[in-house]
DNA sequence: TCTCAAACGCAACGATGTTGCATTTATTTA
DNA sequence: TAAATAAATGCAACATCGTTGCGTTTGAGA
């Protein structure tokens, strides 16, 4: 079975269209295989509208299929979800980590559970935004 | 010694000049105690210029005075550093938290320092924003 | 008070977010 | 396969914020 394919039905298990700007986005960002940076998105269609992929994003979020990664400048990133993701919302217990040198990032597991509490505070949510060097950088 | 002349003592640490704006910004920070909107920054100043201000909170924050929090949807909010940032950089060991019910964004110490480590990466530093709900709205 | 680097204020441009609405289309159903 | 329709698109329109250049103003030390 093609991507396109599995593409097609991952939309139509979140009762989803498959219109042409969805399928091509969602392959840009598995072909891209780490988080896309939204520019990335935009450079690799040829024929946009910026209003359709801001709604297009929007909803792939909203029904548990991509996840987006606000980086310091407030530039985003957008990552496939994991399977545990659905309509009914986003489970991620990894963390994104960006190489200060070759500027890609990504999402990565670690090797041991975070443990975080706080005095007088319920914790419901939190992620992580990592920096350093990647495997690949740090040889 | 009131806020004042804190203040102006603390932009002549960092080597730079106490103009209005500077000071007007740092007293509306202070006074907000937790972290601070930057809309409410806008809303707390009468007059002033857009560029001017997006310099001041640029030098704020490169002079280790303030340090800005990019929240997930882009929202940028501003906050005072501590004692140990200045001009060389800055040093934040702390955790910020968004409560859910309040919407009250803080800096907060964490119970246990964070344990963190990802397999092949080499960590340099890392920042945790959590959610959930703050001391006061969950009693 | 004088001097000048620093900071300001404005123009100008660009990127992205967001909503409304008329038109088009993907998918279901007859 | 054609019809029906909810969903999605495309465009206008508006807003916020980021960013740079440049001539003018000003804070702070001499
Ligand atoms: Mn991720
Ligand atoms: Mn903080
Ligand atoms: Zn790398
Ligand atoms: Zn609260």
């Amino acid at each position: 079975m093609n991507q396109l394919v599995e593409i097609k039905e991952l939309l139509k298990t979140r009762k989803l269209k498959a219109t042409d700007l969805r399928v091509e986005v969602l392959a840009i960002i598995l072909g891209f295989g780490k988080a896309i940076p939204y520019q990335e998105i935009q450079n690799s269609l040829q024929n946009f509208d910026r209003i359709t992929l801001y709604r297009t994003l929007n909803i792939l979020i909203e029904r548990g299929i991509l996840h987006k990664i606000s980086m310091e400048n407030n530039q985003s990133f957008y990552a496939m979800c994991t399977l545990e993701c659905s309509t009914m919302g986003h489970q991620h217990q990894h963390v994104h980590f960006k190489c200060e040198q070759c500027n890609e990032v990504s999402c990565v597991e670690t090797k041991e559970p975070i443990q975080l509490a706080i005095a007088y505070h319920l914790i419901t949510d939190f992620e992580v935004m990592a920096t350093g060097l990647c495997g690949a950088c740090r040889l």
